[in-house]
DNA sequence: GATGAATGAGTGTTCATTCAT
DNA sequence: AATGAATGAACACTCATTCAT
């Protein structure tokens, strides 16, 4: 929470994220961004130094938004059996992944900026990880799950389908039934849909 | 065979190939290219006509590739068990991944302007769930599998678990043993094995 | 007045206007055009948003002001016989002629991408062609002129030559008395003496 | 005579002509001639030693071909009266103009290689002065004419209406019939006419 | 605190020319 | 004698950024 954002600056970043978001880091100029934000060009540089450091500044906002977002899910979920609490936190990981993903493509790029990003995301991942891992422990305690797979096994199975799904839209849509322009939303019921049943028989888990 | 190249252009290729992986298409620019390949900047357009053209070029050549040696692969595995066939294509797939990790970083990236290379990724990947979908029928018509989870499903695990275990480096190394220069090799191993106790739990194979 | 230019662009236009009479559209770089101005390479692309359509608002601004200025001539000489209108009119497109000589050089060659400006140019012959219509109808009536020569041949001849000696310093010169640098000054004096015998003896007014 | 070309050389040249005489020489590429010429690219270098060159070379070979055209004129009129002498003349010049058009368009351009190219001309309007001249006095000594107007005023109102209408299609062919295609065609006609109305009237030749 | 004008560096591409063969 | 491959320089233009106000 080093950074305090004031409304404007607020609202440029949403804006340069949802244009980021479709048209690349690259791909997206300030003068987009100004244009879109109604807003001067040179603002870009006067509120956060450079367009990278924007970036930068983007990548921290969300991490801070998810994480505030997680605080209060797993607040939720504290108390309920353990298969609840699976379905329930691989239901919330896709739904962010869906929510924002265009975010999670940008560590991916290479960025001069971007080592403590880096670290944010780990910290972000490894918030899963803990948690899944408790979760599986306590099923396996109880006997509800037969199996304890790794949960970094399990997460690479979660955010891989989901980032692929979202990202192969071309070869996913076809298996996806409904409209074009719903396509994220069907993609992500479908692909839920998928590492429910999936880590349900990883964990060992006996629906009937 | 549409399309011969000579040895500089593919050169050319391999080079570009590696920078728009790690900087995207737009981030990269011809002189990029041309500084690390040791050649012209107008090679590129004198060799390709244009950035983009030598974007659709590489695309072509390596799809291409892989596609040749798929069918080799396929013919080694035509008679056999269907476990065996099923283990073999993972381990396949997911060695394909690893290998042309740079293509595959950016396909999903930077298709924006070339259309036509959707159809060739798509063609792609479906002789890969064609594949996937007879194996699974025949390893259910002799019993040897008890669920027939959809193709489509288990190329996502494989794929989209495979891509975020190479572009994750920073997450996935926590996980994986061995010096960091060797991190795709044991990641590799590691998503491998998690991918093969998967699929082979979805599609209820017992190992004893 | 569509259009309002500031100083620095109108400076730019004086530049350009010279350097593509001199070595053409094509022949003339912004690089050319930035240094002789002493400004920024990018300001051509700022100013007027390209090359190109700097050519068209220079053609728009060289058009504008021969109209206002026709305006103001014509007033001048409404009231007056033919014969001293007619002399007055050759007298004034000669010297507009030789005034814009750089924008009446390009014109005629550079019309390739500027569709539009052809109305512009034709409108502005217009203007001539029917006032040179109106004096020698007046002329004819009054007994003044014996012949009704076309209009458009009057202006063919009148702007033909000196377009012409403009252009054709080489030749010209030879038969022009004076210094080199008076050059332009002493052709536009035989020219029009040259047109002004020539028209009148086409209208077949008497001088005595 | 200086220079004698190959058969290839000549076809370049003819084709060059063409294209510079419809795109401008900044505007025809090397590239564009080769094509066109059937040749390779470097070719012209070959030939001519550059671009430029091989522009001095046409010029001059445009200027030897008119000189002989007109050699084999001059012997044609060489007997007859001087009115007829003169609207041969006329009708010469303004076919000629008609003919190479564009070949005199390129004096005007300033091009680095050009200073001899200039003398060139020069001669050959002299040329056409001096016969103009001869003609004048012939046809002034003999009575036929009243009036002895400057040799180079007549070739001024000549030329330069030739070219003016031949550069300036748009203005002209509001005043010309026919279809757009014939525009030079009829647009000579009318000029000849013109011109010829205009010299005889100047030179006091009475026609009945 | 905020901005419009302006800039230098960089973009992909085309150019006439050169050179090894 | 002729050419295809290759090149360096130049092209118009866009970029993120700076700076005076």
């Amino acid at each position: 929470m080093k950074k305090k954002f004031t409304e404007k600056q607020i609202h440029i970043l949403n804006v340069a994220e949802k244009l980021i978001a479709k048209k690349g880091f690259e791909g997206t100029s300030v003068r987009d961004i100004s244009a879109q934000a109604n807003i001067n060009v040179a603002m870009i540089s006067y509120y956060f130094g450079s367009k990278e450091k924007m970036m930068s500044y983007l990548y921290r906002y969300r991490v801070q938004k998810t994480r505030e977002s997680f605080a209060e899910f797993a607040e939720i979920i504290r108390e309920g059996k353990p298969e609840m609490q699976m379905k329930e936190l691989i239901k919330y990981v896709v739904n962010q992944l869906f929510k924002f993903n265009y975010f999670h493509g940008f560590v991916t790029q290479e960025l001069r900026h971007t080592e403590h990003l880096k670290e944010d995301l780990l910290e972000f991942y490894r918030t899963f990880t803990s948690k899944i891992d408790d979760v599986i422990k306590k099923g396996v305690a109880s006997g509800a799950f037969t199996n304890a797979p790794k949960p970094e096994d399990i997460l690479t199975l979660i955010v891989g389908s989901s980032l692929f799904v979202i990202r192969n839209k071309n070869f996913y849509e076809l298996y996806v039934s409904g409209k074009e322009e719903n396509y994220l939303e069907e993609a992500e019921k479908k692909v839920l849909a998928n590492l429910l049943v999936t880590v349900f028989s990883l964990i060992g888990y006996q629906t009937d």
